[in-house]
RNA sequence: GGAGGGGUGGCCGAGUGGUUAAAGGCAGCAGACUGUAAAUCUGCCCGCAUUGCGUACGCUGGUUCGAAUCCAGCCCCCUCCA
């Protein structure tokens, strides 16, 4: 075992409030790029751009971190481009903390088809838009596969993910690790497991061999990753794995089960066993009752596509609405003046009525996708800072219940 | 006035004797989406009702076991020539 590797001070997690009903609490996460509150929530901009929106209108939402992956760019436009660029933060125009995944998950959702099938227990339900699988094999070395772009043929190792996180120089970076699907059977879950566990210690000696620095020499903290399916005692080996290593950080992964009930067992499992002086990140998910469930658990950060993606879709996320959200393209909208949410305060609901918002999606004209997802970004962010305050002040009962009601 | 082409479900548009309540697209009505191969995908979309029934391919008749499809007349529309 080498000397324990320092992220300080350049990263820092500092725990200021705790709720006494859970294992709830408020932090400060210190990275290069600034500190951010958590709980906190970390928007999706796979490919260097949060879809539809520019990093000023992110942060007039008031956004404070957002993620980028690493599957896509090293794809297009290639980690080096991006490293000759300047690093991503330069590249683009995003100077606030940021996190880039690792890939890990597209080795998943390209061999097994898209989350939405696991988590529904729908698998290879055919009417769903069947892809190729472009996956073409997983080892203990890596993952081989075909570019999504040209079909060539690619590979990606622990080492090379790390590489990449180092070239694209976020803040935050994250292990590879296979993602299991919940379907498949506890051997193969833990065998799974097993060889993440080793992907998380090479990524561990490929940072330490960089100096924990990106390419161009700032430094960077890393994210282990628990695995284990729906396993308890899997998911608490896993857990015991990330807490006993140098990461500076603790990420939850995989396929979380078949539905959100399973989801949050399935969180439990891992949260009594994390280093509990770390910041714990919850991949993929980012529904408002989530994020109080998470949060619950003692999860510091969430990312998901799910409030950007479904704006596009056309739907709003709401504050106190039956299923969290409003479809803005229903009828009943068409002459509707009022904001989204007359209590939102965003630029879109101080300026923009839903009957206009609900011309423009129907209109197929991309200030809809804009406007839409400006809201569910600030309705996030809005999410998350009642969620600290209400931490600070043991109210997080009265807070979901103003926000999560009964469909 | 002459020659030719055409009238199909809200719109566009396939279909030229039965498997056609009628392809497909658009519009419309809803839904799904959770480490983004997603400005994507799915369902419904004549009426009524529990397999079903009733109406329906410009109108009116006719041929046929059976017609959106064949025949006759009529009414519209388009193109070209006068």
């Amino acid at each position: 075992m080498p000397d324990a590797f320092d992220y300080r001070p350049a990263f820092d997690f500092v725990i200021e409030a705790r709720d006494p009903e859970s294992r709830a609490r408020t932090g400060r996460l210190t990275t290069p790029h600034g500190t951010i509150e958590t709980p906190n929530f970390i928007f999706c901009g796979t490919k260097a751009s949060v879809k539809g929106v520019t990093p000023a209108q992110l942060r007039e939402a008031r956004t404070d971190i957002i993620l980028s992956n690493t599957y896509h760019l090293m794809i297009q436009p290639g980690a080096e481009i991006v490293a000759r660029m300047g690093g991503l933060h330069r590249f683009m125009g995003w100077d606030g903390p940021m996190l880039t995944d690792s890939g890990g998950f597209q080795i998943f959702s390209m061999g097994h088809g898209s989350v939405a099938d696991e988590i529904k227990g729908r698998r290879n339900a055919g009417v769903e838009t069947p892809r190729p699988p472009t996956l073409m094999k997983i080892t203990e070395e890596g993952a081989t596969f075909r570019s999504y772009l040209n079909g060539e043929k690619l590979f990606l190792s622990p080492e090379h993910s790390i590489d990449i996180q180092r070239k694209l120089g976020a803040d935050l970076i994250v292990q590879l690790d296979e993602c299991t699907p919940f379907h498949v059977d506890r051997d193969y879950t833990a065998r799974s497991m097993a060889m993440s566990h080793r992907w998380g210690d090479r990524s561990l000696a490929e940072f330490r061999r960089g100096g924990g620095l990106s390419a161009n020499g700032l430094p960077q903290a890393l994210y282990g990753i628990i695995q284990g399916g729906i396993y308890p005692d899997l998911r608490r080996e896993s857990a015991e794995y990330t807490r006993d290593r140098d990461f500076f950080g603790t990420a939850v992964g995989g396929s979380l089960g078949a539905h959100k009930e399973q989801m949050y067992e399935v969180v439990s499992y891992c949260m009594p066993h994390v280093a509990p002086d770390r910041p714990v990140h919850l991949l993929g998910i980012g529904g408002i009752g989530d994020i109080f469930a998470g949060v619950r658990q003692g999860i510091d950060t969430f990312d998901c596509v799910s409030p950007t993606r479904v704006a596009r879709h056309g739907w709003a996320l709401v504050k106190g609405v039956p299923g969290e959200r409003v479809n803005l393209r229903n009828a009943r909208f068409r002459e509707d003046s009022a904001p989204i949410d007359e209590t939102c305060g965003c630029h879109t609901c101080r300026t923009y009525s839903r009957a206009y918002l609900h011309h423009l999606i129907r209109a197929q004209e991309l200030l809809a996708i804009t406007l839409v997802s400006i809201h569910n970004i600030f309705t996030m962010n809005r999410l998350m800072r009642d969620v600290r305050q209400a931490i600070r002040t043991g109210e997080l009962d009265a807070i979901e219940r103003a926000w999560v009601v009964a469909r």
